[in-house]
DNA sequence: GCACCTGTTGGCCCAAGGGCCAACTCGACG
DNA sequence: CGTCGAGTTGGCCCTTGGGCCAACAGGTGC
């Protein structure tokens, strides 16, 4: 359960789907194959490790469109690689552009898309790693005052206790005491590692 | 010149060359044609503004390899457009993964090329100025002492005058002149500031 | 040898940060 | 009506940061 990293196989050809499960699960990886887009997006849980290795033309649905609602939709960007047999420059081009991680020809090289894999199962644990510590600090942020917040931002713009008082329209004290609940709660001890969190959340710009 | 934006165009087909010039002309680029990618990448200068419209397939040098000397020699990133007559997937993909903005297949589509222009316009645009930010930033870290440069890594980190002294084997008093020093050089007011600053130049990590 | 940079330290003083205890107001909730 | 959270403020005291002036040592370069 812990190094599980899933395979979501959409392939509307069923012999295909077959051939590449074996060798996916040979290697070890956790495969969910779909013969249908529709009932993979269904089924689909963004909150599990994996990837999708999906076929680029399919009736209904065909891989670009999954891979729009993938990123676009969910936001947490489930890396993507694609597999085809009868695809054109432009179609691979507008997939490469839109975050795919490879995009491979059939007959596939065993290698490629190990290779493929390997890059998609990296870049889905480093998007996980930095989405985890983002909640967890917006988590602690959530927790703070309105006022507590004000304070923040004023701090990590380096000002004073005594010139954020001012423009809040109250006195240094008053500052001091929202500044130190503030601290506490984000569990940060100096300016520096506040400063630090705030740039990751993007807070301050 | 102050909007002045070069495109490097380098095609093998004169015919090509000629016609593309033209096209971009009329559309109020600088462009440079070249029909050898040896004089191409001779006379390019990376620190002009623009981006490079290149033919995939030519003798010698191929538009892959011109695109790894502007990318991977350099530093500097010269956004990169193809252009192809007969060109396949995988080199599409290999293309677009190693950075290209764009690639597009003969006959190209003027509105295809003028975006894509466009994008690597804004692309040079936004990767100079950062450079230039982290030049500037960088030059002034360059005018630190050793000891000035130390007491930087240690405040950054979020440690006190006193126990930078410890750590350095020296006393607060010390320590406080070089960091004075340190904030006036590299001209910042707060630590705030300071960590920012330190983040953009990746110190502290 | 002298000027200059770097690193060092001291004294003095003031400003700013921050902890602890206590207290008050106001609005929401039960 | 009483409680509770949020915001507020005061006093007291200690720690930190930081500016100004002065001084000294060691090394470099003219």
């Amino acid at each position: 359960m812990t190094d599980m990293f899933t395979v979501y196989l959409v392939d509307d050809d069923p012999g295909v789907l077959k051939s590449l499960s074996r060798l996916l699960r040979a290697k070890g990886y956790d495969v969910k194959p779909y013969s249908s887009p529709q009932v993979f997006l269904e089924e689909h849980d963004e909150a599990i490790p994996g990837c999708a290795v999906l076929d680029v033309s399919m009736p209904d649905l065909d891989g670009l469109e999954i891979q729009d609602v993938l990123t676009t939709a969910s936001g947490s960007h489930r890396p993507v690689v694609f597999v085809t047999g009868k695809g054109d420059i432009p179609t691979s081009v507008r997939a490469m552009k839109a975050g795919a991680v490879d995009f491979l020809t059939k007959p596939v090289k065993d290698q490629d898309l190990f290779e493929a894999l390997s890059r998609a199962e990296a870049m889905d644990a480093e998007l996980r790693r930095l989405r985890s510590e983002l909640d967890v600090m917006r988590a602690k942020v959530r927790t703070l005052t309105p006022r507590e917040r004000e304070v923040l931002t004023h701090v990590v713009a380096g000002r004073l206790n005594k010139q954020i008082a001012g423009e809040l329209g109250t006195v240094e004290k008053t500052i001091k005491v929202h500044r130190s609940r503030m601290m506490e709660k984000l569990g940060v001890r100096t300016v520096a590692d506040l400063v630090r969190m705030a740039e990751k959340l993007k807070l301050s710009r």
